[in-house]
RNA sequence: UGGGGCGUAGCCAAGCGGCAAGGCAGGGGACUUUGGCUCCUCGAUCCGUAGGUUCGAAUCCUACCGCCCCAGCCA
């Protein structure tokens, strides 16, 4: 099948391709890559790929991978988020192990770099504003015009950018840029500002500094004092690449670390965009950045999804430079796969329907054994109680079923997992005429589901015993977005939102043995899908998220005959 | 109209001159004390299009078409 057999080993992209080939022709002795996040906020599901790609290269390839935080803009990077990142990672099932860096402890190697450019004449201090320097760019058809400050000298550069440094210029008022060429088609080229006066205090280095390097002239320096080897990130900074290695080429670095691009992740019905998940958190539309609905990791891992789901995930979606948008029913398969042979199986019936079994005796109880997970015989079995009054689900009751409807109706038999054959003998509605309860005759002959005469009912139906089910509330989750894509075909993103994405069920029933459940634990409500312990559950108030339906047929043709 | 990329089934993706892997989704069937799982089974005479090279091309060449990225003192 699919992640089983997609081992390490076997796995294969363009990436790994290249490492290979290097390592075997002898152009680097041993792997090392990094993963670079800018702590501006959560890390989400298009994180993980490349997670997973640095991370697990660098297992495969027995190399090293290093967590390094691109923290050159203290104007949008927190704390709050530099340990998140750190403990998402962790989750996903990583470790850097020793190797955890910020470009922020570079910022003086960096500067005596800038420093060592003005020296070669090769970077200027601009006196340009904002607007004159894009101004002066030009355009994409045509070429840009050098600043009048472009040809000053390696002195007046010098004292200008150390009078920078000291914080004698307001924000905005002055750049170093390196000196590269106004004309070139590739506007990377076209003197990139490598660094900005930016009095703003840093989470790590606080108010050491009032400039900070610019992306271009931090990062691929970072990998060379890293001595990173393959430098990875998403195919938008291809463009970028001749920047990279100009400044690798024109620095005394101690590595040379070369960049690949590879497509970044898009999913169907979500956003994998920073700028959009912080406005979905800052605007109130989910509960925040952990929300359920949420492809943050955090989320992710709160609605329930294993991180083995993810990696399998990751695997199974491939490396390659193409763009495209993966059918988010992949990520479900892959933790759909990993949670039927994980998750205890349990009863819970999400809309109650009474159920009184006329012939079983008023005053017993018997202890029914229960499968714990069919997937697992190690997982071993439980006692559930079974009564004269039960639970069952409403959905699974018809009074004039259809002609594919397997479950009960009068005068059909069912079964009741694990414990007996019912039979509906009689309807009792309310003054409205709302079922409110089925009188059943039961056979005793089918003690634990099985009839000695080899008789089969259609179908087996999930029970609870009324004297002992326990109230929960259930979050069921559905896609964040009702699109496949959202904001597409000139609509607005925001009115592409899933009204039903979270429905709250506060009148449901679960078996006492999930009262112990612990915060976070998955579990399989029995044909209805995974459910988890969400963190704001509690014993006596306990709360389920709903982490993913199971597969459902009997869904798909009730939609075929309702339409 | 400048520069950089990409185009293989509905979706993701192998393939690197010898004649189209695999997965997801979908259809059909078997099995079933979850209409779950599992297991069988069906899908590109064709690889954006058109030419060309070759005994032979998705793989090489040419042209064209389409899509994506770049004009932050964001990353």
């Amino acid at each position: 099948m699919d992640t089983q057999n997609t081992s390490a080993s076997e796995k294969s992209d363009f990436v790994r391709d290249i490492v290979a080939a290097d390592l075997r022709e002898g152009r680097i002795g041993e792997v090392v890559t990094r993963f670079p996040p800018e702590p501006n906020g959560y890390l989400h599901i298009g994180h993980a790929k490349s997670i997973c790609l640095n991370f697990g290269i660098a297992a495969e390839f027995s190399g090293r991978c290093h967590l390094r935080f691109d923290d050159t803009n203290p104007i949008k990077e927190e704390q709050e988020y530099i340990d998140a990142i750190m403990a998402d990672v962790r989750w996903l099932g990583f470790d850097w192990g020793e190797h955890l860096y910020y470009a922020s402890d570079y910022f003086e190697q960096l500067y005596e770099w800038a420093v060592y450019l003005i020296g070669e004449g090769k970077a200027y201090v601009d006196d340009l504003s904002a607007d004159e320097i894009r101004e002066y760019r030009g355009t994409l058809t045509e070429p840009g015009k050098e600043s009048p400050w472009r040809t000053r000298s390696a002195e007046e550069n010098l004292d200008l950018f150390e009078r920078m440094r000291s914080g004698e210029f307001p924000d905005g008022s002055r750049v170093l840029r390196a000196k590269i060429d106004m004309a070139s088609g590739n506007i990377n080229f076209r003197d990139p500002v490598m660094y900005r006066i930016l009095h703003s205090t840093h989470p790590r280095t606080g108010d050491a500094w009032c400039i900070y390097p610019s992306y271009d002239f931090a990062h691929g320096e970072s990998d060379a004092i890293e001595g990173i080897t393959h430098s990875i990130c998403t195919l938008e900074f291809q463009d970028h690449r001749p920047l990279y290695d100009w400044f690798i080429a024109n620095l005394p670095v101690p590595s040379t670390p070369h960049q690949y691009e590879f497509a970044r992740l898009n999913l169907t019905h979500t956003v994998l965009s920073k700028r959009v998940l912080l406005r979905l958190v800052k605007e109130g539309y989910v509960r925040g950045w952990d929300d359920p609905r949420m492809p943050t990791l955090t989320g992710i891992r709160r609605r329930g999804f294993p991180a083995e789901g993810i990696r399998d995930f990751a695997a199974m979606i491939g490396v390659a430079r193409a763009d495209s948008v993966v059918e988010i029913e992949m990520l479900e398969h892959a933790v759909r796969n990993v949670l039927n042979r994980t998750a205890l199986r349990r009863f819970a019936v999400l809309d109650p329907l009474k159920v009184v079994i006329e012939n079983y005796p008023d005053d017993q109880t018997e202890e029914m054994d229960v499968i714990n997970n069919p997937e697992d015989p190690s997982a071993g079995t439980r006692k559930v109680p079974f009564s004269r009054e039960l639970w069952i689900e409403r959905g699974d009751f018809m009074e004039d079923p259809p002609k594919k409807f397997f479950r009960l109706a009068p005068g059909r038999e069912v079964r009741l997992r694990s414990a007996y054959f019912i039979t509906c003998n009689e309807v009792v509605k309310d003054a409205k005429g709302r079922v409110i309860e089925l009188r059943c005759t039961y056979d005793p002959a089918t003690r634990g589901g099985a009839a000695p005469d080899e008789r089969k009912p259609k179908a087996t139906l999930h029970w609870l015993s009324a004297a002992h089910a326990v109230p929960a509330e259930v979050r069921l989750y559905d896609h964040l977005f009702a699109s496949p894509f959202p904001g597409s075909d000139g609509r607005e993103l925001f009115d592409d939102l899933n009204p039903d994405s979270e429905t709250v069920l506060r009148d449901c029933l679960v078996e006492a043995a999930l009262g112990d459940a612990g915060i976070g634990e998955t579990v399989q409500f029995e044909r209805l899908g995974y459910f988890c312990v969400d963190p704001e559950s509690a014993s006596g108030a306990l709360v389920f998220n709903r982490t993913l339906t199971l597969k459902d047929s009997w869904a798909k043709i009730r939609a075929q005959i309702t339409t």
